[in-house]
DNA sequence: CGATTGGTTAAGCATAAACTTAACTATAGG
DNA sequence: CCTATAGTTAAGTTTATGCTTAACCAATCG
């Protein structure tokens, strides 16, 4: 796992702010413009451009302009890679438990018989 | 679904700093100290104290103070919290393709026998 | 053509982030 | 007691974010 940690900063990060989960939301239901997307949010068309193109730096959406109008889409296999992160924490995690579980269970077999050792 | 998403803000901002995910990383192995979490980060322990404070504010980590050693050990659940999000977009995204390819299928199926009119 | 609609760029600004150094507190150990 | 260790707080600096307004281009359409 060498460090491409960059790529997981703006993963994260992108999507850390609620406008853009918004955007995200919106666009794992369907493909829509830019300012279709603009519409339900409390911000100028630029900060909504700002917000797209940060997406689109994280690998998160992809989009196409066809004769005037922008159409961006979900990428779903950026979220892949977040949760494939997430998901190894779980691991090491549930890992360490069990290598926990099993020292405490040696604790209390040697407990059992104590006569061994010094 | 109602928006608590400062919430999520905060859980997505812990993990979009590469030394708080490291943190994460090492804590998912076992519960380690301030300063053995500092120890091989390349920055200064008051900066490392201000990264534990974000994790601990996003309800990744949790901490205890025994003596003068604070053993900080992960809170998984937090990171429960945004895979969960993660995958609602994964399934809605999904979802779509369904739709999508119900109506290809219907497409079709008009144009097989397009005897039948407007 | 001329006006609109949809999108884009540039510049500026206020706030938040990520660090630093310097001081300070509180436990341990000799 | 005295000092080193482990952590904490405060204050200040630099850079990044998120937003705005004011132009500016490029397809449509009457």
């Amino acid at each position: 796992m060498l460090n491409q940690s960059s790529d997981l900063d703006r993963l994260f990060h992108a999507l850390s702010d609620p406008a853009r989960r918004a955007i995200l939301e919106r666009l794992s239901l369907a493909p829509v413009s830019v300012s279709g997307l603009a519409r339900p949010l409390p911000m100028s068309l630029p900060a909504v451009l700002q917000h797209l193109h940060v997406l689109d730096g994280a690998g998160l959406i992809r989009s196409e302009k066809v004769g005037r109008v922008r159409t961006c889409a979900i990428e779903p296999a950026a979220l892949g890679r977040a949760e494939q992160w997430i998901n190894a924490r779980r691991t090491e995690w549930e890992h360490r438990l069990d290598r926990l579980g099993e020292y405490l269970e040696t604790l209390s077999r040697e407990g059992a018989d104590d006569d061994r050792g010094p």
